[in-house]
DNA sequence: CGAGAGCCAT
């Protein structure tokens, strides 16, 4: 009978050890329950996070039964650590998808830069939520398709804050689109600290400040990104005192912070702040990363700080970013612009896989150093191991050729440049080519050039036929291209001193004096007393050669101001004449 | 378990 056959049967292991004191801990280690799949799913994340995706994969293994979120961290778990083939295996064998199964191969895709699988999958999902138009739109935006990103933006059901976000970060890195950004910004339903920190930093990048600088103060709840992307607003500007009173106020400042106020220190000139920074920096514990050791690095490059370098080279190597491809990149140039070549080409040939910024680096440095054949060699070599030179290796070795005077290399290496590799020149490729013909005397060649140009010529285009034509004695060229220089530059003061140059070989003082006045005129802001001792200079030998000069008086006026200058300051270059 | 932000070498 049914109730005896139960009455006679064994009291089941259940039965038993429901009872017992550690029936709980028995039956986490005998059993799946909710809270183990729970906590296998997050550890499956955490591995993950940690870098450790063979760990993840075996706990994967081990997890049974495994629920919808087990398979979704794995699924994230391949792609965020660089499988995305994993991945998508992985995505094609799951049992049951849901729509984060789909939102999350969507955004492998994406970082793949697989815009085209990844819209596929968009377009083949059963159905849709707002993550799954936001992936999609933020991958649209990267690679800055932004209308499409606006045409799903306009379709979908429901934008959420996420949405609008992603939109105004498009349209700020749009060209000409920050006005658009503003406004969607402004139209927006509500905000979060993303959404401003966006816009902000839409704003610095730019350039306008003020505009940034009014959004950060109405910002209600000042995050460090945001501070961060206004303190690089400043830097740019070169306000590097503003930018350091904002980054004493940052409650929390992390590594991001420091980083961009040494770069900041490095950019404007002043390393030894930057280096004392970086003290402080690892004095409050903070842990440097790449980009803080790039900083240093950019900082000692742009002060010639040879042995600060080499200290910051031992320190690279203790925290263990060796191996790290730009800040590699970083100390080639370090040990390049301190004038250090041989170190330079050594530190480059460490580099185990060097990249398009480690060839051009190092073509860069034997450019500096006027090495044409050198970096022709690294040119010809970094072709051979198949890495696609771009527009600047080209300026850099262009610029190597220019140094050497090789007027007919440099036009064969700009028909490369142009034939071969489909690169369109930019303004700094001609300059190359006018300064290397003006030098060699090819004067009209150069004004061809000029002329025939798909652009209007900048100064430093004029400025590379004007010293040319100083070299060559060419009044009329060099009038045009010192005046074409002053059209768009009127404040130039190598041009005033480079005409006045000219002007005194040819024996027309008259006119050396009229650019002195003319200077004066206009105000020149950066007038260095350097600029004035050249110019004054020449009329100094003037003053010894014709004493009838009608301004004599005004001669001998600067004159004085230049031999009581000379006196007083030792180096005339350091101060402006008032 | 899914979507959005700052600092980077030629």
């Amino acid at each position: 009978m049914h109730t005896s056959q139960r009455l006679i049967s064994p009291p089941s292991f259940l039965s038993i050890v429901s009872h017992h004191p550690s029936f709980l801990l028995l039956s986490t280690r005998l059993f799946s329950t909710q809270q183990d799949v729970y906590r296998a799913n997050l550890n499956i994340t955490a591995l993950s996070r940690a870098g450790n995706i063979n760990a993840a994969r075996q706990l994967f293994d081990k997890t049974s039964p495994k629920d919808i979120v087990t398979w979704n961290s794995m699924l994230t778990a391949y792609w965020q650590n660089g499988f995305i083939e994993h991945s998508k295996t992985l995505f094609h064998s799951m049992p049951i998808k849901n729509i984060v199964s789909w939102n999350s191969i969507i955004t492998a895709c994406i970082q793949n830069n697989n815009l085209n699988d990844a819209f596929s999958y968009f377009t083949s999902m059963p159905e849709k939520n707002a993550a799954s138009y936001n992936a999609m739109m933020s991958g649209f935006v990267k690679m800055g398709c932004v209308e499409e990103a606006q045409k799903l933006f306009e379709e979908m059901p429901r934008p959420n804050v996420v949405s609008y976000t992603v939109m105004i970060d498009g349209y700020a890195k749009m060209e000409g689109g920050i006005r658009r950004a503003r406004a969607l910004f402004d139209a927006m339903p509500n905000r979060n600290e993303v959404s401003w920190t966006v816009m902000i930093s839409g704003l610095v990048e730019n350039e306008l400040y003020e505009e940034a600088w009014e959004l950060f103060v109405r910002m209600p709840l000042k995050n460090v990104v945001a501070c961060t992307a206004m303190i690089t607003g400043f830097c740019k500007q070169g306000k590097i005192n503003e930018a350091w009173n904002l980054f004493q106020q940052i409650p929390c400042r992390d590594c991001a912070s420091w980083n961009i106020m040494i770069t900041g220190y490095a950019q404007n000139g002043r390393g030894e702040e930057a280096l004392n920074l970086f003290s402080q920096m690892v004095r409050t514990g903070m842990q440097p990363d790449d980009l803080t050791f790039v900083s240093i690095f950019t900082a000692c490059a742009s002060l010639a700080l040879l042995d600060e370098g080499r200290q910051t080279n031992a320190l690279v190597i203790k925290h263990g970013f060796h191996s790290d491809l730009s800040v590699s990149n970083a100390l080639v140039t370090m040990y390049s612009k301190c004038g250090e070549i041989v170190n330079s080409e050594l530190a480059f040939g460490q580099i185990s896989h060097p990249d398009i910024v480690s060839w051009n680096t190092i073509i860069a440095g034997f450019a500096q150093h006027g090495l044409y054949d050198r970096a022709r060699y690294y040119f010809d070599h970094m072709v051979a191991v198949g890495v696609t030179p771009d527009g600047i290796t080209f300026l850099n070795l262009l610029s190597a050729c220019c140094r050497a005077g090789k007027v007919d290399e440099t036009m064969n290496i700009f028909n490369l440049m142009v034939h071969n590799y489909g690169i369109p020149p930019r303004s700094e490729h001609y300059s190359c080519i006018v300064d290397v013909m003006s030098r060699a005397g090819q004067l009209k060649r150069a004004c061809k050039v000029i002329q025939e140009m798909p652009f209007k010529a900048d100064s430093s285009i004029w400025g590379a036929l004007l010293v040319g034509c100083n070299i060559h004695s060419n009044v009329k060229l060099g009038e045009l291209a010192a005046g074409s220089i002053l059209n768009l530059d009127p404040y130039n003061a190598g041009a005033y001193v480079m005409m006045s140059n000219i002007y005194a070989a040819a024996g027309k003082w008259k006119d050396v004096n009229r650019v002195r006045y003319l200077m004066k005129e206009q105000g020149v802001k950066k007038q260095t007393a350097y600029s004035w001792m050249q110019i004054e200079n020449k009329l100094h030998c003037f003053v010894g050669g014709d004493p009838s000069h009608p301004n004599i008086d005004d001669i001998h006026d600067a004159l004085r101001r230049i031999t009581l200058h000379m006196k007083v300051k030792g180096n005339p270059e350091e101060e402006a004449i008032s």
